[in-house]
DNA sequence: TCTTGCGTTGCGAACGTTCACAATCCGCGC
DNA sequence: GCGCGGATTGTGAACGTTCGCAACGCAAGA
């Protein structure tokens, strides 16, 4: 449509038409105070006039700045998109949110290999920091940044299993402890924890301490059913619960690290018609859509994805508060699957 | 720790360990072919040794270009990251993955104000192109694009309920009649649209046609259940439903214009004590995850998030194809909801 | 031996902005 | 009447890269 030359106006163009030098233009719409009030109006006139806009590579160049908080999450090897974890792509979106209020902008990518990763971690001169959501087993990854740590204190992790690397988190321990004593509440008397320890998955072992500290304090003894790895969390629920079944152990209760395998356990229950809530109470954590809408709809702990994104952009950010560990506060979902 | 002067190298310091001067250093590392294998290799080691990495932004201002794609994901005002669709998030993913695939990395935000979609939208500086990703019915964000289309053809909409605007869809028609041609297979003979036609949302009302041209195919009279706009869409599903079981209409299954109405009818089916999929067959579109763990789980069509993606990010940075609507093919996931 | 030409490299400029500093204008106090 | 300080603006340089062009060395051909 409108064809020959497209050049885009600069600040040079619109020193001409306002009649002020080059620098002036600058000033007046980066708002410094400095200007006289006359000068702006003329000059912000004059940039709507020719449809100017800031050019922002130019502007970072020169500031040495970014203004830009790389993102990465963290996938495995050929999956596609859609197979991650619903609450990292809220996590993500709650970042970008966050990061966007306090005026950055977020450079996302899904990233696999620890290789990959490097490209973008090394790209300070594209981003003012980065944060890292891995909430998949990708344990390969981690390591790889394990070995990154101390270089630069940019970074924020969410989901990493390592307690040396600088990372926010849900108040696991203090989840743990509302869910026990959820269940407890609701009438169960002794609810088993569905779960493995000592993995790298840290947060799992953390929401078991909770779960062991509530029942002590109720003078119960914790019970711990450990699961095994298998090629989808559901189908380790799914297996633990079993097992259960068929040692006929005396539990009443179910409080599973993570959802899908609660969503597993349910399964095995009914497979096994073993009445839920009724017979057994089974809740679980993360507050995956999916628990909203199984039979019985499912307890769970839900984590905030809008406080969670907001302390890491803030770990990131924010100099001193850098070196903080943070815990995000979680809530608990009372839902069908412990209404005893 | 490593404090002091913490300046990242140049070019100029690469060149002057590696003993040529700073362009040489630039083209050894652009992979330009006008260089000397030789000089290559030394320019490489010593910008390793250094832990040079080009700065992008100064390349970028150089080069005019940005190597960059802005993603929009429009949101509703007030809303939370993770009440957006789960496939709007899939999607964003897929973009993501295949913008990197082509080198361009993705700047994402989430916007809900048309006057901040400018702001990016204008980004011609930080940007090559834009996609925008809705899937709420944000009418007004809609609206604002059309007023700006015909400006810049670098523009990608997914969900656009508009034909002005160029985008990219699941082949809603070929959907409708995919989904139909399956509910006639398992032996219903009066399945009934449930959707509202005549909205913004076009999709809809091209799932309806396949839907409508398979019927007449089959020598069978179309039928339609419209929603009326309720707050959500289970709500919408669920009102619909209740409405033809009132009214006792002579239907046999339902094929909701996307999951979320589906979800609903399942619940109003449920509370009126009549069987899925014994008396009635239900079926949506989307593939939720939700729709995994119904009872029963429903039968849906799936959009191709990768697939999606993919000719997002080919229509906006590919100059011939950025005119072409395209329509990215649906696959058919049969669940229990349909088996008779 | 002198040119021709190719392959490789250096030189200078340019991209569009922001920053430090100097220059200007003005009113006001001495 | 002159100088002085604050407010405002202009001047020149710099950020770190890529690009166009000229220059160089060297082998081949005349």
């Amino acid at each position: 449509m409108n064809g020959g030359s497209k050049r885009r106006p600069t600040s040079f163009d619109v020193a001409e038409r306002a009649g002020v030098s080059q620098p002036t233009v600058s000033r007046a719409l980066s708002g410094s105070p400095a200007i006289a009030e006359a000068t702006r109006r003329k000059v912000i006139e004059a940039a709507e006039a020719l449809g100017y806009f800031v050019d922002e590579r130019a502007a970072r160049l020169r500031r040495g700045s970014t203004g830009t908080l790389a993102v990465v999450v963290i996938c495995r090897e050929g999956d596609s998109a859609s197979s991650i974890n619903p609450f990292a792509y809220a996590l993500l979106g709650s970042v970008c949110v966050a990061a966007s209020e306090r005026g950055f902008e977020t450079l996302v990518s899904f990233q696999a290999r620890p290789d990959d990763f490097f490209g973008h971690y090394q790209e300070q001169g594209r981003a003012d920091g980065l944060v890292v959501i891995g909430t998949t087993t990708n344990t390969q990854a981690w390591e790889y940044f394990r070995g990154l740590e101390s270089e630069s204190r940019k970074v924020a992790y969410w989901g990493s299993p390592f307690d040396e690397l600088d990372w926010v988190r849900s108040d696991n321990r203090a989840a743990g402890r509302l869910a026990t004593r959820h269940l407890l509440d609701a009438g169960y008397r002794r609810p088993c924890f569905l779960g493995a320890l000592g993995t790298p998955q840290v947060q799992f072992t953390e929401r078991y301490e909770g779960y062991a500290e509530a029942m002590r304090e109720a003078g119960l003894e914790p019970c711990l059913a450990p699961t095994v790895n298998a090629a989808t969390r559901e189908e380790e629920g799914r297996r633990a619960a079993r097992r259960l079944i068929e040692r006929g152990d005396a539990i009443d209760a179910v409080f599973a690290a993570c959802d899908a395998m609660a969503l597993g356990a349910l399964e095995a229950f009914a497979a096994a018609d073993i009445a839920v809530p009724g017979e057994v109470g089974v809740m679980g954590f993360d507050d995956l859509v999916a628990g909203r809408f199984s039979r019985p709809p499912l307890t769970t702990i839900a984590p905030d994805p809008a406080e969670a994104g907001a302390a890491l952009v803030e770990a990131v950010l924010d100099e001193d508060s850098a070196k903080a560990r943070r815990r995000v506060p979680v809530s608990l979902i009372k839902r069908g699957s412990t209404a005893r």
